[in-house]
DNA sequence: CGATTCCATGGAAACGATTCCACGAGGATC
DNA sequence: GATCCTCGTGGAATCGTTTCCATGGAATCG
């Protein structure tokens, strides 16, 4: 409306728009005295430059976007937060974008970024096949992948070996007595879901399990389908003894319809969750969670892409995974009481 | 970098830019002919206008800001969700910003969005004293508060109703047999805090239970306060029987410590917590909660915040809160065996 | 058939900042 | 004391779009 722009200032001032322009963005070429009359102009009038007068011109708009499938993920709103608060301190504003999950989503927002002509990119995509991340590749704009990669997209990214933490929860599990243990698998049109589902087969291998395929569900990392996992596994003429989920929102699910069966769990049957959630730890039992570093990786992310801003081809980093044992899978095996689940089962 | 401009749409398909631009914004003073040419030439090159010009010139950016005190805090992040999907659908991008619980954090985000011109601003404001918010409303910038209000700003608001909902908590509480119920309070530099501590206080009164004032700790709305809460209550000489925390995060910090005091909540001690976030549901016990639809508030706001960019005064808006009973809450009061409680605190 | 209206179009100004270029004054150098 | 630099400054071009104004051709009317 009746905005104050740097004419403004200068007019107050008594100096030119471009001397005034000079002082407010740091330009040495001033003389003291100039300086001090434009930063009291400014102050005086509460000005705020127009930041896409400045973008237009200058070509940068120290602003990046950040799309995520789903903020109400814990683990992605912590993302959210982390990567917000180190792009922050390095004087760039983040553009926070919600997939919803939907591939459709995400491209709408990716030609949105591209309108708004953001510095970077932080995309933790969710399709398979790229979509419109084939345009920012194309315009050259930074771009960093998080958690999840995508196949012929060559970018730099910040991932988590899921292998070392499933390998170690396997183990734990097999040490406890466990030897049929259910997986509850992340969808395989995203890279963690085939990660960690090529991990748990390989860990399942050298543990000496069994590696019946009827014990590996899968699901779509949202809480109705680790319902629905568990549902389906429970339903096995041998039904595992242990669970591990491959996100939290679908141990989410696990715990929910577990409660329901009357099952207990860390009793009945041990949980292990992919992801640490803080929540996680206050469950009774206390969930045993395999966990990365959430915090890191939104800070990483900024990092590579600044450096990527900077005309710079940073290598991708994949962070370590390791289990934490809790109460939810603390208790070793015991086959005495397998007459309490039917009784519990009728509950339902 | 290479971007593709309006000029170059123009070129393509023949026309003047001015042409170009009529036919890509809409105008209906163009030919079908020419119409036609200009959007094959788009197409034809990717072209993605530059919004910082668009907005520039039109003096509209279609982007609204969202400030949030926490978006880690299920209760924020499932208000950015609403707002952000809701502006979606109404044609607006949402910048979303964090103040991390701090006023100077929220202050630095509002200068951020008067300098990027957003088109409107939704605030769930951190302090007490409004800070940059004045600029806004100097400015003229629409500009909605939700779920707190400032005292003397004169803002159109969604909030909730908080009375009915803790009236209804405290008389079930009441009904069960419990009179001395401990409060963990917001801060009351928050609107919410202060209506809240009110409610529970007059029905407290009328529900003629103890009104002792140690009854009540004054926490921050962080999970460590719920923590720190519950320890000081329990260490009354006459502890409370039941505990009704104003917010969810402090509930999590008293289940916490509750756990870790090996108090049983629902049968050694009752809880309720205000806000009905997902995973309470899912905790064993299940919560019992003061439900309020985050949804409505998102959308709501949206949709205030859209009537006064289009020059109308709408009225605030406040939504009712309800009492949903769970496990946590659910068993009567039972004065038989006061002596599990020193065994139980020993284990801590 | 000439005059008026209409409509699609081209050209140019404007939005608010940055940045390049030129200029003039003052100091340093020979 | 004349020349050359240096340095601070003003003026103008520029970024990519929208929008206003003028223009010219077609269509309509009397």
């Amino acid at each position: 409306m009746e905005a104050v722009t740097i004419k403004d200032v200068a007019a107050l001032a008594g100096v030119s728009v471009g001397t005034a322009s000079r002082v407010l963005s740091g330009n040495p070429a001033t003389s003291a005295d100039t300086r001090e009359r434009v930063a009291a102009a400014a102050a005086e009038l509460d000005y705020q430059p127009n930041a896409q007068a400045q973008a237009l011109r200058s070509t940068r708009s120290t602003s990046l976007g950040l799309l995520v499938p789903d903020v109400r993920n814990p683990f992605f709103a912590d993302l959210a937060h982390a990567a917000e608060q180190a792009a922050l301190s390095a004087g760039y504003v983040t553009l926070l974008g919600n997939a919803n999950e939907q591939g459709d989503q995400q491209d709408r927002y990716l030609d949105t970024l591209i309108s708004r002509r953001v510095d970077g990119v932080i995309v933790a995509p969710v399709g398979d096949d790229g979509g419109r991340l084939r345009a920012l590749i194309e315009r050259k704009i930074p771009t960093v992948l998080v958690d999840r990669t995508v196949p012929g997209l060559d970018l730099p990214s910040v991932t988590t070996d899921s292998e070392s933490g499933i390998r170690q929860a396997v183990q734990h599990l097999a040490e406890l007595g466990h030897t049929r243990i259910g997986y509850i698998s992340g969808p395989q049109a995203t890279s963690t879901g085939r990660d960690r589902y090529a991990a748990f087969t390989r860990a399942v291998a050298e543990a000496g399990l069994s590696q019946d395929p009827e014990l590996v569900y899968f699901g779509d990392y949202q809480a109705a389908s680790g319902s629905a996992g568990v549902h389906a596994l429970m339903q096995l003429a041998s039904p595992p003894t242990a669970l591990l989920a491959a996100d939290s929102l679908m141990a989410v699910g696990a715990i929910s319809i577990l409660h329901k069966l009357g099952m207990r769990i860390g009793t009945d049957i041990a949980l292990v969750a992919f992801d640490d959630i803080e929540w996680f730890a206050l469950l009774n039992p206390a969930l045993s969670v395999i966990a990365h570093s959430v915090e890191d990786m939104g800070r990483i992310a900024i990092d590579l892409l600044l450096q990527v801003i900077n005309g710079q081809t940073p290598q991708s980093v994949v962070l370590p995974s390791e289990l934490i044992v809790r109460a939810s899978s603390a208790t070793p095996i015991t086959r005495t009481e397998p007459t309490t689940q039917p009784r519990q089962r009728s509950q339902q």
